[in-house]
DNA sequence: CGGAATCCCTTTGGATACTG
DNA sequence: CAGTATCCAAAGGGATTCCG
C-alpha cells in the first residue's frame, strides 16, 4: 500500500523528451547532425537545414552543447571556422530518430490535410 | 545530372513530423493514448496528462482527430461522455514512441543539467 | 564566417469564468 | 462532464544590422 507521500509515477519520458528538443528546427538539426555523422561548418548545416535563421541555429546548437549531444569546435582562423559534430550520446537516437522520419515517409500521404 | 528545375530533394521528413505532432502536450497526449490503446474518456485522459489544461488538451486532440489519428466518439447523455481512442493509423507510431520513451529513461541521467 | 544584438510581430499556452 | 470564450503573459521566431 502506498501512502499519500510515497511518489509512484516516474517522470513522464515524453514531457522530459519534449522539454529537451523543443522548437521548430531542433529535430531537423539533431537528426542532420545524426546522419552526416562528421564534422560540419555553421554554414554548411544551416544551407543543410534551410531555410533557417542564423538565430535560431545558433541557439538550438548552443542548447544541444549545453546538454552534450553536440560539440562545438573553433578555429580562430580568419575567416573564422566553426565546426559542429553529433556526440557519442547524440548518436544513440539515431536508430529512433530513423523510425521517425521512416514512419513520416511512410505514412506522408495517409495522414489527412494538413502536410 | 539534374538541371535547375529538378527537385531532387523530398520534403524533409523531421520537419514534416515537427510541423505535425507540434506543441508542449502533443506527444505525451498522443503516446498516452497509444500505450491505453482503449477508448478514454476526456476527464480521465485530463487526469493521466496532468497538469495539462482543459484548453490545451481539447486543441491538440482535435488536432489529432483532423489528421486521423486519433477518433472521437461522443454520447448524448446526462452528463455528457466523450471518449477518445487512437486509430490504427495512429498505432503504426508505437514502436517509434516506445523507442524515443525507452532513449529518454535510459539517457535521463546522462543529459547534463536541464531535466 | 559565425555569430551577437536589436526590433517586433506571431504563436503558445496558462488561468479563469461561463455553458449545455 | 466536456467543453467554449476571454484575457493576458511569455515564448517563439523572422528580419535586419553590426562586429571580430
Amino acid at each position: 500500500m502506498t501512502t499519500l507521500f510515497t511518489q509512484s509515477t516516474e517522470p513522464c519520458p515524453m514531457v522530459d523528451f519534449v522539454n529537451l528538443v523543443s522548437g521548430k528546427w531542433a529535430i531537423p538539426i539533431l537528426y542532420r547532425l545524426i546522419v552526416v555523422d562528421d564534422a560540419i561548418r555553421f554554414g554548411a548545416l544551416q544551407r543543410a537545414v534551410a531555410p533557417i535563421t542564423q538565430k535560431e541555429l545558433t541557439k538550438q546548437l548552443r542548447a544541444f552543447e549545453s546538454i552534450g549531444l553536440v560539440t562545438r569546435a573553433m578555429y580562430p582562423e580568419m575567416p573564422p571556422r566553426v565546426e559542429y559534430q553529433v556526440t557519442e550520446l547524440g548518436k544513440t537516437l539515431k536508430p529512433t530518430l530513423d523510425s521517425l522520419a521512416q514512419w513520416m515517409r511512410e505514412h506522408r500521404e495517409e495522414l489527412s490535410a494538413p502536410l
